[in-house]
DNA sequence: GAGTGGTCTAGACCACTGT
DNA sequence: CAGTGGTCTAGACCACTCC
């Protein structure tokens, strides 16, 4: 036999796929659950969860538990990479207006509200040393990020980007977290100071969530993280940028195109 | 203050990066926690299951817990594709030996047990219809593969495979079940009847796994899988097989190669 | 059969949200 | 303050593994 909770979970899940507690309602409140399904609140609480961790409904303390608008995963394309390049070169007007967030959602630069932080004094440790090849304490500029939809609550993701600080002091704007958003992105900001990418490579895990990040994405208890970490190259084969970002597992997509040589 | 359970899972998480409790070791059981921790028993299970879902241990009914070797995650590259392609046209006594599960993990081939199944009557559903762009209900060939390391008791992963039959059909022997594990992989399968490749496209979310999927990776409760979809494209522009593959989240790193184009 | 983890109960009390 | 979900307890009984 199936489990209670098990089965508790699959009815819900029923009512939920099938209308009778449509996106955005609120769920019937613990004590209700409690009498129709007589069970204790162990169970039915594990039940939920359950429904939770897939990403169907979300627990608000306080307030209630409402169904999930089925939410379009997010998609993060990898060909973002190739037409942010193709516009870095561009003049200021063309750049403007849209970002490669934009690009991969169909939004508009004003549906986001993108905040920045720069910490001028970051120093590689072991694990950013690798990274770039470099020896550990090299000075670095950290730039925070954190992306947030306005129709909604949550952030889509939280970013860290690590650049090497001498490498570009040469341009003090590039220092200034006020600049942000940037237009053209990170691969315009490093042409101003002659750098050209040759390739990025993209290292993807699934674990699950600090405290701090389940907190800032509002991520219920049970979902996974997507930890991704992206290592910018140059086409001389320096390590010019070390990014790690963070999406909530049940609201995005990645998305790879893996172009291949052709016989000859 | 933090919870309970949240400090029981940071005392026992550090006795395990401290090495008090080694890899390999049976956990403490849970009379015995229990008596330690002084707290009930969902309090110390809640506590426990945290550091399941984070892959540090893993429960077993009856026999006990146990401290994970600190397994190093599966690397599955982008690069792979290229590779693959490359040895397609090779003559079978150098496709032999290694494959690009052998080529990710540096691992012989006799270390893994490939196992396949065929089955050639499969159909179209909506969903494959739409990712191919054929008809629901088209004949397909599915081919599910569980790839299994000797050394260790659970598969690194499942995956499922259609083919459009009557495009493969020329080739009697695409369609038999015996001729796997086949020397050089899918591409050289397609590269005899006369298909090579142009891109192929990775489409990659985190979910929960299913109850078969948890049981058959051996996932610990609160895990997600990688869920991966992959289209394969031809150079006319056909999609020539479409191939989903399960990853246990914990066990498995994605690792893709972004290459660019340079400025004119 | 002894020992392990898995499910479940019936409660108590706490913390957060809104009015 | 009322109403919600979050934490925690002290038990009972079940299911699996191994000797």
């Amino acid at each position: 036999m199936a489990t209670k909770y098990d089965r508790i979970a699959a009815d819900l899940r029923r009512k939920i796929q099938q209308g009778e507690l449509p996106p955005g309602a609120q769920m019937p409140v613990e004590t209700v659950l409690l009498r129709e399904y007589r069970v204790s609140l162990a169970t039915l609480r594990r039940a939920l969860d359950q429904l939770a961790a897939e990403g169907l409904i979300h627990k608000q303390h306080g307030r209630g538990t409402f169904v999930r608008t089925p939410r379009q995963r997010l998609r993060r394309t990898s060909t973002r990479h190739q037409w942010e390049k193709d516009r870095a070169r561009l003049p200021i007007g063309e750049r403007f207006g849209t970002g490669s967030a934009e690009r991969d959602t169909g939004l508009q630069m004003g549906d986001f509200d993108f905040s920045a932080e720069y910490f001028p004094d970051a120093v590689a440790d072991e694990d950013l040393a690798e990274a770039f090849g470099i020896p550990v304490g090299t000075r670095l500029l950290e730039r925070t990020y954190r992306t947030v939809l306005k129709a909604e609550e949550s952030p889509l993701g939280l970013g860290r980007s690590f650049l090497i600080y001498d490498m570009i002091a040469v341009n003090p704007e590039l220092l200034d977290a006020s600049s942000e958003p940037w237009p053209g992105g990170t691969q315009n900001q490093l042409y101003t100071i002659g750098i050209e990418l040759d390739r990025i490579e993209e290292r993807v895990i699934s674990r699950p969530p600090s405290l701090e990040e389940a907190e800032s994405l509002r991520i219920d208890p049970g979902v996974a993280v997507f930890a991704l970490r992206k290592v910018s190259i140059d086409t001389t084969g320096r390590v010019v940028e070390v990014a790690d970002s963070i999406f909530g597992g049940d609201r995005t997509e990645l998305h790879y195109v893996i172009q291949l040589e052709r016989w000859k």
